[in-house]
DNA sequence: CCCTATTTGGTAGTAAAACTACGAAATAGG
DNA sequence: CCTATTTCGTAGTTTTACTACCAAATAGGG
């Protein structure tokens, strides 16, 4: 019983800590040694030869070699260059809970590795058969009309700041008595986006279910698959992120919504053509004399 | 005229090729070779030993090695760390330039890419100092007055709904002439937070001035350091990050900014005590309810 | 409980990798 | 055009990762 429930021995888990961190019960009592010693401090032993490693782990050389083709790497090369690209990342976020003792600038690396790490799983979920499938429905569409709260009403936002650039008239309506009635006077053709992280805010289901009424095709963009929001969107983008319950941790998800806007215009833009694209410029540069000229 | 232009040859700058792609000019004309087959195809070098390289860029093994210290790097081993590490973020934002040919997977996966890169530049540009001086100023202030436009007015309203929940009065003014107005009736004691990517923004320069002619202290996040807005701005945030100014460049500047506010409401937060935690766990648990109960 | 079978982990040796010293060619300066 | 300096490859050295082998430890069966 060699080999230790890895999964792929060639291209394996993303990273390389995370599956040490699993793998751990089930590996020989000397290469629990490593892996101890691995996890107490990765950076230690990126630094380091076969040799130093092996001192450190007070186990011998060949162990090590065995430990790295244990948890499914060829041999210690590749597993150096693994472990490397995982702490790249930053340490995983389950390590990286913010403490009460941690100083400023460490909460504040804690918090990007945290973001990047989401950003990370959040690429890795992402549907782009229902990204492509959104694109279709906005270049069709007559209008959109942008629904969200709270954060996600930042999201909303920057939708509408972004599509109009293209051509395509966006309307993020965010008092909740005029969403009721912009939803209500949808008509077929024109588009919803409705924008939930938790796909279970009931006015935002309401709204959906409005708008699909009134023939209206809906978009929506939420952080989960199995949601009450779901039930009525015709097209789910599903932005999956990291965010826990913990008091601290910062909002990914508006993060991750705000990259899937990126990607979602990005696409649409390219589209529409050069002609566009033209006026996109011209848009940029007024923009930038703008900056310089303009005086209350 | 050895070790081309490179920084502290031991830490040395994040993305090794980012630097690569900078240093070239300076590098001898067998480097040259070796960095333009790094360039071209980072992913192979990765996997492959001094004498392949060697061969592939058509050179002796010694120059790979010359290389690698060249750019600032401790031997071929150390140079790999760093390459697994760079390309761990993804192909650097000036390669993954998004072109017409791309598939939309493509397209989504180097706006991911983009966006972490960009984190991760933002992250070592972070002047935590600063950073810390605006808690400071947070912590001491009567209310907080946010202004930005365009991509900055959302990161305006993403400071005015994270604030509020520590118990510090923000609000995001949006109206430009409201925003003087606002301005002009700053106190002392009160706090303007000015978001500006370019920090060139006139109006927002403008209200800079105003607000600390009333005698109130300006906190600015920007994403450059000599700016028009530093000379009204007792406090400056640095928020760096790669927008260039291609055109379907998503703008990852406000991205950076968000997570910047996220720093900056984590370290009031921790500042405040648990008193006011506790608060934050009752509003976030009646919130939770909201979502299973609220209907219009 | 003992003896056998299998796993586990260390010692010693090997192959190959990275690195270094030196010298020849190429380039730049006077 | 000759000298000085840089550039870059050849050949050798040292270090490093990896392998073969054997001993100790553990587990299983009678």
């Amino acid at each position: 019983m060699n080999d230790a429930g890895q999964t792929t021995a060639t291209s394996g888990p993303r990273n390389v800590l995370e599956l040490v961190r699993t793998a751990r019960v089930d590996l020989r009592k000397s290469d629990r040694k490593v892996a101890d010693v691995l996890l107490s401090d990765p950076h230690r032993i990126l630094n380091a030869t076969v040799a130093e490693t092996a001192e450190i782990a007070e186990v011998s050389q060949p162990t090590v070699i065995r430990f790295c083709t244990a948890i499914g790497c060829d041999g210690f090369q590749d597993f150096k260059i693994r472990l490397a690209q995982s702490l790249a990342l930053g340490t995983p976020a389950t390590q990286s809970a913010i403490s009460d003792e941690d100083a400023p600038d460490q909460v504040a690396a804690k918090i990007f590795d945290y973001t990047m790490t989401s950003l990370d799983w959040a690429r890795h979920k992402l549907d782009i058969g229902q990204m492509n499938a959104a694109v279709e429905l906005i270049l069709n569409a007559r209008s959109l009309e942008i629904f969200g709260f709270g954060a996600s009403a930042i999201v909303a936002q920057d939708f509408q700041q972004k599509f109009p650039l293209l051509g395509i008239p966006a309307h993020a309506t965010l008092d909740s008595h005029q969403q009721v009635m912009a939803a209500s006077m949808m008509k077929p053709g024109d588009v919803a986006v409705t924008i939930s992280n938790t796909g279970a805010t009931m006015s935002i289901v309401e709204l959906a279910r409005l708008a699909r009424e009134q023939g209206a095709k809906v978009i929506s963009i939420t952080g989960a698959s199995q949601t009450a929001l779901a039930n009525y969107s015709d097209i789910l983008i599903n932005v999956e992120t990291l965010d826990n319950t913990d008091l601290f941790t910062p909002t990914t998800s508006r993060i991750a919504a705000l990259v899937a806007v990126d990607i979602l215009s990005t696409l649409v833009a390219r589209r529409l053509g050069s002609d566009h694209n033209l006026q996109l410029v011209r848009m940029k540069r007024y923009l930038a004399q703008m900056r310089k000229n303009e005086v209350f």
